[in-house]
RNA sequence: GCGAAAGUGGCGGAACUGGCAGACGCGCCGGACUUAGGAUCCGGUAGCCGCAAGGCUAUGGGGGUUCAAGUCCCCCCUUUCGCACCA
């Protein structure tokens, strides 16, 4: 009897592995390719059980899809810019460098303890001049096409971080990463025109079948397509405050707002400029108190963002003391600011329709502004009375017939919108839009520890590309890391002033880095030639692996990550570099894993090590346990007496192995047809048939890793009873130590053991790596399982030549027939009817009706 | 408020296109082997009634479709997640 040592196991064979390359690839078009990612990983110290769940789902389909013959690319990485690694610099004075690479070095070795089969010789670091030299590339190439470009903008600010914040990494009006409060800032910004492929990336998530339906939701809310009418109020002049008949004043800019709901426009009373609005400024310089004006500007302004995200803030708005006219009622309406109205969304003005927009509603009974009803709800059998302004204690927004609205009364809303949008753009009053909700993504941070944006500012010539031969611009190493706000690469002259790359000039460079989403939007290309110095991949190898067939990670890069890879791919696909739209076909969204309630954290300090669970139960354990506790979605609670549980089966299943393996030795498998089996026999040959069948089935489309791991719990259930009935002795464990086990000699019986303990085996490899190479080499296969194949199933042995068959009576369970599997419908009608305890039920009345579900049931309805 | 997903034993979860609800595991109970066992093996374990055979009730609640519903349809409740003044 051989001892089981999980912890020696894990050792040889990842030492084998390692010696052995044995998971190193290269393009080989004779063979179906499968690409099978994780979201490389932040080198934040340690994982945790929480992080490596997913390299491990990851490793269970890459090690499966190996077996099935596929030319596997399982790469590993680190997303290795930050501000962590930033701020513990300015904590403890480290270099951030110094204390990623070793974070790094840490954390690789963890995964490799666990055994996951990554082609570490492909390995990425995005905080090395050899990855970010192409995020400056490509910066450049988007330049040059007009995708990056540069604008002052008022744009999200965390205090705490020092740093801008792209819209997607404000959380209910708090910083991604440290919560604070997001403030603004005017600030010069570099932009990525992420806007013009708004439409495309919406089009294309309908054909986004292999991802979950909830990010495609999530990212089709973020995009935020709404179809509308822009149309133009014109202003009059200052002081007036009905229309000059007929006559426009020159010099008066027009209010443009944005609508969906142009059927309303009759009953628009007022119109609400944001306090960003372009024109604030000129109209509150021609109102009579232009302090007064502003400093209420400022105040909403303040009240931004900041004081929304606790819920309700209070409506305010005043009047600029203009007013404008409805285009379509022909009457003057006054002009307000308002707080609730966005700078940023549609226009930044609003046409206020206080009797059928609840915010315009409240606004309006707040500062006695008129409500005009146009909208009538068609009674469903009656009796309710129309609206009526002054009766109305809510906003009614929901389509219904349009009134006092002119030649468009009697129009239901749908029709109106689009006779009224007509009209609109035939009297050149306005014009159909679509408006995104979806912004160009600010990528410009004040920070050190990212990519250096490689431009030069020249007084002559502007703003100029570093030209590519002088790429990569490296990162200066800068000694003292104060977190004060500005650039701290603005502190290096030595590498600030620069020669102009045209004029030769005295030129400055950009001191601000790329937001580190940039450098994760591509990385899955580069592991597909990640050593290339003379580009960024060779289009051969990424149109070879890619897209990814298979990427898992958390839910919460739903929006960001996925969505800027989705842009990237697109960009490099129109600078011809590959041949795809998307980049990843199947997407698994990972659930966390909770320790007592709550997420894994350092601070919360319920962390489990990987490394403590490995030194007691082994690496195998862990992994068997994390995929079988619950599907890869499912948040999981961490459960010591649920790992044990699955030590307890690797033990259960070596002691198995260990009974056998001597005698199955030279053995072969029963030959197809199997003719002289015993029954037990041949249910144990069906039980590994079938357990194969839905073995595989639920690995590949399916991806159910739990029920694959409790198909082959029961597996070995059955074997052991099999066992049990066929040695002298029983039990394994009821032999002394070091005695040979007394086994049953019939040949078919150690055929039939054979087949079933190798294809368990085999099975168990991808999720039990390390006991499943030793078992296999205790069974006599040289070359380990690398070089094994999955098993296949013969669906003949895998259906039973007998079925039982439930028959109901009246829908309830009554009894069970055992029959041959190709019985006739009639023979299996008869056969029911004349069963004992079917006949207990059905004596006295009469059968109805006989329902016989081919290999199903039968149900006989009597009255 | 809008949108999405989900509610199944003490717990995690099975049940692929409507067809035996509760696979598998954890926990618990009992037995075997043992000086001992927190090792191992075997058995039991949704609830209620019954000595038993068996019966009845059960998949958040209420209706419906169907021979048959955890699964499909309608209404309601709860939870989780996402978006949140987007005009």
């Amino acid at each position: 009897m051989r001892e089981y040592n999980p912890q020696s196991l894990d050792r040889k064979w990842q030492k084998r592995w390692m010696e052995t390359d044995a998971f190193e690839v290269t393009e080989d078009p004779s063979k179906p390719k499968f690409y099978c990612l994780e979201m490389f990983a932040y080198p934040s110290g340690h994982a945790h059980v929480g992080h490596v769940r997913n390299y491990m789902i990851g490793d269970v389909m890459a090690r499966q899809k190996r077996m099935r013959g596929f030319n596997v690319l399982h790469p590993f990485g680190w997303d290795a810019f930050g501000l962590p690694a930033e701020n513990a610099a300015i904590k403890q004075g480290v270099h951030p460098e110094k204390s990623t690479l070793a974070n790094i070095a840490h954390m690789k070795g963890q995964l490799q303890r666990l055994g996951i089969s990554y082609a570490w010789n492909r390995e990425i670091a995005t905080c090395l001049p050899e990855y970010y030299k192409w995020n400056q590339w490509l910066f450049i190439r988007m330049f040059e096409r007009g995708l990056a470009y540069r604008k002052r903008s008022t744009v999200n600010w965390c205090p705490s971080c020092q740093t801008v914040l792209a819209n997607e990494q404000v959380v209910e009006g708090g910083c991604w990463r440290c919560g604070t409060v997001v403030g603004s800032r005017n600030l010069e910004q570099w932009f990525l025109r992420i806007t013009r492929y708004a439409q495309e990336l919406l089009d294309a998530t309908d054909r986004l079948t292999g991802w979950p339906e909830k990010v495609l939701t999530m990212q089709r809310n973020w995009i935020g397509r709404s179809e509308g009418t822009r149309v133009t109020f014109p202003l009059l002049a200052p002081g007036a405050s009905a229309p000059p008949a007929g006559l426009r004043p020159d010099d008066a800019p027009d209010i443009e707002v944005f609508t969906t709901r142009i059927d309303t426009i009759y009953g628009a009373t007022f119109v609400l400029l944001a306090p960003e609005h372009e024109w604030i400024e000129r109209i509150a310089d021609e109102s009579v108190a232009p302090e007064a004006f502003r400093q209420h500007v400022q105040r909403f302004r303040a009240q931004d963002r900041t004081a929304r995200l606790t819920g309700q803030i209070e409506k305010e708005g005043f009047f600029t003391g203009r007013y404008a006219v409805n285009p379509f009622t022909g009457r003057a309406v006054p002009l307000w600011v308002a707080n609730f109205v966005l700078g940023e969304y549609g226009t930044g003005a609003v046409m206020a329709v206080p009797a059928h927009d609840q915010r315009d509603f409240e606004f309006a009974r707040k500062y006695s502004l008129p409500v005009d009803v146009v909208i009538q709800p068609e009674g469903e059998g009656g009796g309710r009375p129309p609206l009526a302004a002054e009766m109305m204690t809510e906003a009614y927004e929901d389509p219904g017939r349009v009134v006092n609205s002119g030649e468009f009364s009697g129009l239901w809303s749908t029709d109106a919108i689009a006779a009224m949008a007509d009209t609109a753009e035939a009297r050149g009053v306005g014009a159909r839009t679509v408006q995104y909700r979806l912004k160009d993504w600010g990528i410009s941070r004040q920070r050190y520890w990212g990519t250096p944006i490689p431009m030069i500012y020249c007084g002559h010539c502007g703003v100029v590309p570093v030209p590519d031969d002088q790429l990569p611009v490296v990162l200066p190493t800068v000694s003292e890391f104060t977190g004060r706000g500005d650039s701290p690469l603005a502190q290096v002259p030595e590498w600030v002033n620069v020669t102009c790359p045209t004029c030769g000039g005295a030129a400055r460079r950009e001191t601000d880095t790329m937001d580190t989403f940039v450098d994760s939007s591509w990385y899955f290309y580069r592991y597909c030639d990640p050593r290339n110095d003379s580009r960024p991949f060779a289009p051969s190898a990424v149109n070879y692996w890619c897209p990814v067939d298979f990427y898992s990670g958390g839910v919460e890069h739903a929006i960001l990550h996925l969505i800027y890879s989705r842009f990237f791919c697109r960009v490099f696909r129109d600078l011809g570099m590959v041949g795809h739209d998307e980049p990843f076909t199947r997407l698994l969204t990972q659930g966390m894993v909770l320790k007592d309630g709550s997420a894994m954290s350092k601070s919360k300090g319920n962390v489990v090590d990987p490394d403590d669970m490995v030194g007691r139960y082994g690496a195998d354990a862990l992994r068997l346990y994390v995929m079988f506790v619950a599907p890869p979605e499912n948040e999981i609670e961490w459960s010591d007496a649920g790992l044990e549980g699955s030590a307890r089966f690797l033990a259960r299943v070596w002691r198995l192995v260990d009974q056998w393996c001597g005698a199955l030795e030279g053995r072969n498998a029963p030959a197809p047809g199997g003719l002289s089996l015993t029954e037990a026999e041949q249910a144990l040959r069906r039980v590994t048939h079938d357990t194969i069948r839905r073995v595989t089935h639920d690995l590949d489309p399916r991806v159910h890793l739990n029920t694959v791991v409790s198909a082959l719990m029961e597996m070995v259930n059955e074997l052991y009873a099999f066992s049990e009935a066929h040695t002298h002795t029983g039990a394994p464990s009821r032999r002394p130590m070091g005695e040979a086990a007394p086994v049953e000699e019939r040949l078919e019986t150690l055929s039939v053991l054979k087949e079933a303990v190798e294809a368990l085996v085999l099975m168990l490899s991808p999720f039990t790596p390390h006991t499943a190479e030793e078992l296999w080499e205790m069974l006599g296969h040289q070359g380990g399982l690398t070089a094994a194949a999955w098993p296949s199933y013969d669906p003949v042995v895998a259906r039973s030549s007998e079925i039982v068959v439930p028959v109901q009576v009246n829908g309830k369970l009554r009894s069970r027939l055992t029959v041959p599997l190709d019985i006739v419908e009639d023979e299996l009608r008869e056969l029911a009817l004349a069963d004992a305890a079917v006949r207990v039920h059905t004596s006295g009345r009469t059968v109805h009706k006989v329902i016989v579900a081919k290999g199903k049931l039968v149900n006989v309805v009597v009255k």
